[in-house]
DNA sequence: CGCGTCCTTGAACCGCGTCAAGCCAGGTGG
DNA sequence: CCACCTGGCTTGACGCGGTTCAAGGACGCG
């Protein structure tokens, strides 16, 4: 697959390129008029709220989360610089999924006109978001295998090898660039904040990460791949990493 | 969404409706050279072999599996007349899944070539087969919830009800139209066949179904949702009912 | 300094997977 | 027609992993 899809003229100019390694979308969407500051904590939209469009990230990042039972909170997707939210309510009446800012974020905003006039005037551009939605399906499964048949200490360490490759590292150590409470990260196993201190430290004694104050800092990638091989074999999967 | 989507040329003559509410597809695909017969517990595809094109079912029923770990197997949908299997594959090599037909089985096949032209001659098709996907990953997500955050026995009232929204009951008494080993459901939760038998056994007692030899008839359907509801409070989604 | 929030650790409970034994039905052969 | 065998279903006992509850500690903030 060619890199450059196509171009679709918002209000001003907009361009997407579409890198179908990794299924995410980079948006250069420098001069768009819809881009919006989001702060920490805020939300982009909410879960059964109207669809109007689509959102591209610019900077920032971002959690996709849905009200599981008894309200627990799932974090169904998290997005970085680069990636495109909103899709998976699109074509729909509200969004099944909201959208919150992990630090302050910059936007854009499409709306669906303008994507449906896109999609109706470009088969290949409607193709490639049927692919991206396709790969998006795929990695939804893989992670729901992840979520029925892993124990938490794999799904843990899954979690951290995640997290690594999709947000990287700060640049001074190996800390993952990402902030998440306990709490987060157990929104994401459908698990406790107990349980994640717990499967933490163990993994701390066993050398295979160190918490420098609320970072975390990966000592041993392999150690933790390794706990996840030694029971599934197969993990010849790129990361499940879903989108929304 | 009106129903006709689009009419593609199969190598004589095919036309697929879109029943956007299902979100399935019915073929009537009546003069298509490549159909095929497939009989109990034949593959129509094998997880790892390399995608050739799509497959729409006739007339049927039909598992789609992936290995899971430790070499699980995990239903990941169960499919039947008038669906569509083979898409999560469709754009990659390899299908990342394999489907098995539950009873003897009519398919047809339409290969890739046929589908990117269609596809891109045709953009509303394409559009609506975007759509279609996006569907699909809403489904999945839902059962990703499931899996995730639901006890064992909301799992089995879950899936109970799912069978009968997919595959109807049987027209004599309300035995679900579908004949599933433990085995099979147990793998359709990730869980174990010992498992389900003892909460079948268990919704027996309440009289929330009856076992009739191998088939299930359910006596009490507001009694399962409940059984989910108590815990869930919002299943204000349609199931959730992936497909392959 | 005191308060709130989050993290951490311990202890008790329980759901569920595992192992093992018994049961039932269908199929085969004497 | 019965004896036997085989494969799936059923039920019980047990142990482990993980959730829950509760108490204490670390840190930031007014």
């Amino acid at each position: 697959m060619e890199k450059q899809i196509s171009c679709i003229t918002c209000e001003t100019k907009s361009c997407f390129i579409i890198q179908h390694g990794s299924a995410e979308w980079i948006s250069i969407i420098d001069i768009c008029k819809n881009q919006e500051l989001y702060e920490r904590g805020q939300y982009l939209f909410r879960e059964g709220s109207r669809v109007f469009g689509l959102y591209f990230i610019q900077q920032g990042k971002v959690k996709v989360i849905s009200t599981g039972l008894n309200g627990k909170e799932q974090i169904v997707r998290l997005a970085s610089t680069g990636h495109v939210v909103g899709h998976r309510g699109f074509g729909f009446e509200v969004y099944p999924i909201g959208a919150v800012a992990l630090e302050d974020t910059i936007a854009c905003f499409v709306d669906n006109d303008k994507m449906y006039e896109a999609f109706m005037n470009n088969p290949r551009l409607t193709y490639a978001m049927m692919m991206f939605y396709s790969l998006e399906l795929r990695k939804t499964e893989i992670r729901q295998r992840l979520l029925a048949q892993m124990t938490m200490r794999e799904k843990v360490a899954e979690t951290l090898l995640h997290l690594k490759e999709t947000f990287g590292l700060d640049s001074k150590k190996n800390t993952l660039d990402i902030l998440l409470s306990r709490q987060e990260i157990a929104d994401m196993l459908g698990s406790t904040p107990e349980q994640v201190t717990r499967i933490l430290s163990e993994f701390e004694d066993l050398r295979l990460i160190r918490k420098e104050g609320k970072q975390i800092h990966i000592l041993n990638e392999k150690g933790l791949y390794d706990i996840i091989a030694a029971h599934s074999m197969n993990r010849n999967m790129q990361t499940w990493h879903t989108s929304d």
